[in-house]
Parts: structure tokens; C-alpha cells; sequence
DNA sequence: CTAATTTAGAACTGTTCGGTTAGATATTGC
DNA sequence: GCAATATCTAACCGAACAGTTCTAAATTAG
């Protein structure tokens, strides 16, 4: 019944599309965007040379299709750990948390594509994307604040604006010290502290005059 | 009387060996490690193909050069915009509008050397430098902190380690946004707030039971 | 002025890279 | 089974690249 799309007509492909879009991830991940070769990405992908370049085209158009299918799914997975349904504190800790996991995942090198790799790219699409996608990620975080202040979480002059910048911030912080190689465990311990200082109530100065 | 060490005896170098240094920092800052060439090397620094193979050795060795001189460079002026005398949030936001500001520098690429360009060089000496790197910056922000206990400008009980880290990460994650192209203007309006956060008193927690 | 020394400039070499082409292979339609 | 179609494997091609070599130029020592 699912066999809707009737099967093409010619040799059938020896590869998932998505799957090797997939494992061209993790080569653009381990060996950033200039360092990937083309054998690199034949050999990571699973696919032969002419069956790339046919089927996706050259390195960039890789690289976007990546880029887009990468950030779709840390988004929602992001979204998932800001918005289940958990005391404020514990949804921002688990966001930064996430962030930090995902960027010290075994197996993966260590950061993130969008953060580490893809602001590389000197491309005139990759940079327009990777805005949208930090406005996002604000846009998530300021969401969840205003969800907050519905809640009584937080009062209603609390400057979301302002605090969900900076807990975007400190997740690129953490991911970039993910990168040259800080241990999970710190990272996850400076997630808590982070969130429990983007929370404190705006204060009065402390030694006011001086 | 400064001519110390006499004149060396053959032709003399068309170049002078820093400057070459200080122009390959461009050619790295501006194209990245992979994507630097030693024609790029060789066109931006001034020298001669085989001079700089005689001189200076292979890519990786010039970086790890440059890597150095920069480092040297932006750890002495962030000491100067941290320990200046002033007050200790105006030190924390100098600190942060350093970071902004070399990192929207007009003629350089946006964003960071040490942070934008080192960590993707898999390299393990590399990777040591840029851990010792952080380490200092950490305890630099540290040092002012405890300055600032003795000054009384904040309690005896801040908790320095903790907002130390929190620092150099905010100063992460404002290079990393300045790299995928937000304007200055922003940049330095969150470096002053982030400088407020940080100094907030450890507080009680917001709504605390729920 | 001549020989020795060091750098500069240009050309050379083997390798890697991106992208394409040609022939073999697997599948559908009839 | 046979033609048509689409993919796979392997080889190929010109360009770019890293690193070296060879020769010309500039300087010092004597």
C-alpha cells in the first residue's frame, strides 16, 4: 500500500538519500568544510563519485542540504528539552545540557556543525542561515521566559529579551569549550550554573556608589 | 650601538620576520587553516616560496607561530582592558568590548583566531595551546575578581570560579555572533548587559518552591 | 676586485583534487 | 527474452597544490 511512488525504472540505488546526507555529517562534522574532500565524502557517504554528483551536486550543495537537515533536527530536539513541561530552571538547564551532550557526543567529533563548522563557510547563504537559525534559537528561549511569566514563574518585568540572548551565548560558550576539548562533566556542571544565573532577579548594584 | 648582533653575511632579507608573521595571521583569519594556501601564505606575507620554507617551515609550523604571536597579542591587551583601574563591572565589560571589538575589527575577518579558526585544526599541539589559552583568560577574569573582594566591590562569599567561567564564555559566545555577521552596535550593547549579569548576587532563587 | 655566502625569483615535479566520461550491471516494461 | 532506463565501478583529465631545485642578485670578507 505504501508503494506509492512506483519503483523508477532503472538500476535501483544502492544508498538512502537521507542516510547519506546523514554520514556526509558527520565528515563535514570531523573534518570541517574546506577539509572534506570529495573522497572523503564518497567514502563517508556510501555513495559513488558519479552518483553524488548527479544525485546531490557539488560540495556546497552538499554542505547546505547538511546544514538544513542538521539544524532541523538539533532544533526540535532543542525545543523539545526547552519546552516539556518542567519547572523553568530545568528547561533552560536542559537546553544548555542538550547543548552541551550533543557536542560532546562519543563518536562524533566534538562541537557543533552549525557553531563550529558552518560560520567557516565563507558563502553568502551559509552566513544568511545560520542568522535565521541563531534568531531561532533566541526566539525559543524568549518563548519559554514568556511562558514563564504566564506561569509565575518569573515576574512580568523580567527582561527576556536580554536573558535569552545570553542563554543562547552561553551555549555557544559551552559547545566552543566542548571543542578544544573540555570534559563533558564540567561542561554539564557550568550548564546548571548558567542557568541558575540567567534566572537571578535584576539587581541592584552590588557596591552601589563605590 | 644596537647593531648587536653584525650584519649577517649574505644578501639581506627583503622582509621583516614578524611583520611576514603578523600578515600570515590575516591570511589565516581571513581563509582559515585548510583553506590557506602557501601560494595565499606566500603572496600575503611578502616572502619568496623557498624563504619561507627556509625560514619559517611548513604551514602548520607558521601557524603555530602566528597561533602564539596572536595569542600573545590579545591576552596582553584583554589583561589591559581587564586590569585597568576602574571599577570592577566596567573592567568586566572592557574585557567583553575588547572581545567585540577585535572580533568586528573592519579590514580583519570577523571573529577570532583562537576561537574561530585554531579549534578546528586537529592538531594536538594545537588543541594543548588553546586549553592553556583558556586556562589563562579564565584566570585572568579570576584575578580581577579577587581584586575586586579586596576592594570591596563585591562580597567575600562571590562566587569567584563559577562567574570567572561564565566571563570567558559570554566573551565566547559574542565572538562566535560576531563571526556570522552581528553588527557591533549589538555585540557591544550585550557585552555591557552581560557584564551586569555577572556581578548579580548569588540570589535567592526566583519563585522558589514553584 | 674576487670569492664566499645568503636570499630572491622562477621554473620544475610528483601528488591530490574536483569533476567527467565510458563501460559494466541491475532493474522495469513489454 | 529483449529493449529501455538508471545506477555502479573504474578510469581518466586538467587544474591546483606542496615542496624542491636551479639560477640570478645582493651583500660581506679579504
Amino acid at each position: 500500500m505504501f508503494q506509492n511512488t512506483a519503483r523508477p525504472r532503472g538500476r535501483p540505488r544502492s544508498f538512502d538519500e537521507t542516510g547519506a546526507l546523514e554520514k556526509a555529517t558527520q565528515v563535514f562534522w570531523s573534518k570541517g568544510y574546506d577539509g572534506a574532500t570529495i573522497d572523503d565524502l564518497v567514502a563517508g557517504m556510501g555513495v559513488g563519485r558519479p552518483s553524488l554528483y548527479a544525485v546531490f551536486g557539488d560540495k556546497r550543495a552538499i554542505f547546505l542540504r547538511v546544514l538544513k537537515m542538521y539544524a532541523e533536527k538539533k532544533g526540535a530536539l532543542a525545543a523539545k528539552a526547552l519546552l516539556s513541561p518542567q519547572k523553568l530552571r530545568d528547561s533552560l538547564a536542559g537546553f544548555m545540557r542538550y547543548a552541551v551532550e550533543s557536542a560532546t557526543e562519543k563518536g562524533s567529533a566534538p562541537g557543533c556543525l552549525l557553531l563550529c563548522v558552518a560560520p567557516l563557510v565563507d558563502d553568502a547563504e551559509v552566513r544568511k542561515f545560520l542568522q535565521n537559525a541563531a534568531a531561532g534559537g533566541v526566539a525559543l528561549v524568549e518563548g519559554r521566559f514568556r511562558d514563564g511569566i504566564t506561569a509565575g514563574e518569573i515576574p512580568s518585568d523580567f527582561p527576556v529579551s536580554v536573558r535569552a540572548i545570553q542563554v543562547t551565548d552561553f551555549a555557544r560558550g559551552l559547545t566552543m569549550r566542548a571543542q578544544i576539548g573540555t570534559p563533558r562533566k564540567t561542561l554539564l556542571k557550568d550548564a546548571e550554573e548558567a542557568a541558575d544565573l540567567v534566572l537571578l532577579p535584576r539587581g541592584v548594584p552590588l557596591a552601589p556608589g563605590r
